[in-house]
DNA sequence: GTGAAAGCGCTAACAT
DNA sequence: ATGTTAGCGCTTTCAC
């Protein structure tokens, strides 16, 4: 370590650029917060020399006093499409304040969310953001105790410790549905995931159960409950659960299929595909989160767009002034849009 | 201190710890790092009193005198769906070396790049790898100068004071551009991206610099010289360059097309679908990185795969090593494989 | 084998 | 308006 510092000579620390300025420590500290009571000289002064030694604030130091002006983002996993967009709307509005964001990867497993959350916490990160986490709402308010907290992804209207932001998946599925059902379809059955919880409240839970409650509202408002059928199935190849294989198995087939996430519909579009389905003819299709790959012309899926970007920007506006004191708990919840392509039909 | 009650909230620190326990901070501190000198009696003293407190050391502070158990991986953006792979490799390397890995994304702009870097340096990360950093090789010298750096998809075979990790693109070209050739395909063409630079020495430069050498080289052993173009294109709609919608305009058209990613690969498969030309029959298509979209069947993209998650492991290794103390540079090559889907032809 | 004590680079009272 | 100073929670000699 003190081979690597020899290198460009002393690290250059607060007290280097206090001397170089010819000042306090703390005068240099109150510049560098842009804190109250500091003369237009003195701060040309020190940010010279900050300019000039190429001075750095330490976030290790800073995080054992104050602020490390760092806040963690925490995604359930990379593979999601869907995810770039909230990024990038977060980051934005994060970078603007002046933060830095780093991200956590949880690789889907709930063990892991807990172990990255704990460690940006290590690092006193200003506030920590999760995305579709796979924890239950007392966990995350056993975070929230402990730091600024803001959910995407998670409905809890009742939090009374931390923020979500989300969009309005029950009305996002009711749309997708009712659009199919306005092109005539009457069979329409709705792939989702298998139960994790069974005791929330209403107006509570994963997204995609709250989709499937907007599911059953439109198929019920159309006369169609009977017709109904929700398949739950595994996420994605290597996970657990019955593979979506078994949908198209089935005889007679239904006219249309609502898949909660894009991820099923495009192994769907692919599966009918494969085996001479044709889409939307003998099956039409509509996905969630209108991913890049849904948009591809090739592919042409219909899917409930969720504005990620706009999500990421309102969890860090409300990550932003919680931190800044807030404590009223703030639910946001946005309204999506079912982008139609060729695999719903007309 | 004793008459404040320890309520929820009293923050556990390692003095904590000792005092529970009924022995120094000191050796508290070894029992953390698994130093030498502690006797098992006192060591799971350490460990029950860690437990029942549930004692987290603090990153911040153990930033400031000894390292942090955390890396810093830096993407360039995280609309690359080859990135996950890469992401995964790595972490696996490390989360068994118990370091945390958190991620910064780059958002294509060097200067965001460099503003991370230095950030994660801030933060006293144990070491930083990049992931296709927009970087020159002496900003990265001046890097690795004051941490431990690995770098991956960056080809600087030269360079002494950090590693690199790349699959070897000229020989991924090569094998996608044969493959082609041997189908019987005379009239190749390849997408690449605007140079950035041009004074690099043979063997170094960007991954499509390479690919562009292995491209050329496969067309002049196969005395097809004078037939081969390079389209020097912008990547994706939104950035710099002309549009991949010149390629199709061409008359007449060229028989394939090699193109050096799977950004590009798949914009055009798209553009081509849309405007009714076949593919393979009017025009084969070859990409690079075997992405997920690649191989979905009803896109069919034939695409070089570099083993992402190996490029991840590999580097991570590499990283561990520098850590530990090694200074040699260390510059890896793997080797890419060929995935021949429809749109390549037979 | 174990502990006392000196910092690491900052921030935030509190003085001046 | 500016400076002095006491820590923050660790690691790390250096005594014992």
């Amino acid at each position: 370590m003190t081979e690597k510092i020899r290198e460009t000579g002393e690290r250059v620390t607060i007290r280097t650029v206090a001397e170089d300025a010819g000042v306090s420590t703390a005068a240099v500290s109150k510049v560098l917060r842009n804190a109250y009571g500091v003369s237009d000289t003195l701060r040309s002064k020190v940010l010279t020399s900050i300019e000039k030694l190429g001075y750095r604030p330490s976030t290790a130091a800073r995080g054992m006093r104050g602020k490390t002006y760092s806040i963690g983002l925490l995604l359930t996993e990379m593979e999601n499409a869907f995810l770039p967009k909230v990024v990038r709307g977060a980051k934005e509005v994060f970078g603007a304040a002046n933060y830095q964001v780093m991200i956590g990867v949880g690789e889907a497993q709930a063990s892991i969310e807990q172990s990255l959350i704990d460690s940006m916490m290590d690092m006193r990160m200003d506030g920590v953001l999760l995305v579709a986490p796979r924890l239950t709402g007392t966990v995350l308010a056993g975070y929230a105790a402990k730091t600024p907290l803001v959910v995407i992804g998670h409905h809890e209207p009742s939090a009374e410790t931390f923020d979500t932001v989300n969009s309005d998946d029950v009305a996002g599925a009711r749309e997708a549905v009712c659009a199919l059902i306005a092109s005539g379809y009457r069979d329409i059955h709705m792939t989702s995931l298998s139960q994790r919880r069974f005791d929330m409240p209403a107006g509570e839970g994963e997204v995609f159960t709250m989709r499937e409650t907007g599911y059953l509202a439109a198929m019920q408002e159309a006369g169609l409950s009977d017709r109904a059928r929700i398949w739950r199935l595994r996420e994605r190849e290597g996970c657990e659960g019955p593979p979506l294989t078994d949908l198209l198995k089935v005889g007679p087939r239904p006219e249309a299929v609502f898949c909660w996430s894009d991820i099923h519909a495009l192994e769907l579009i692919n599966l009918a595909w494969s085996r001479g389905v044709r889409v939307p003819e003998d099956l039409a299709i509509v996905g969630y989160d209108d991913t890049p790959a849904a948009g591809m012309p090739i592919v042409g899926l219909s899917s409930v767009n969720q504005q990620g970007a706009d999500l990421g920007r309102q969890a860090a506006r409300a990550m932003l002034s919680r931190i800044e004191g807030r404590t009223t708990p703030e639910h946001i919840l946005l309204e999506p849009a079912l982008k139609t392509r060729r695999s719903s039909g007309s």
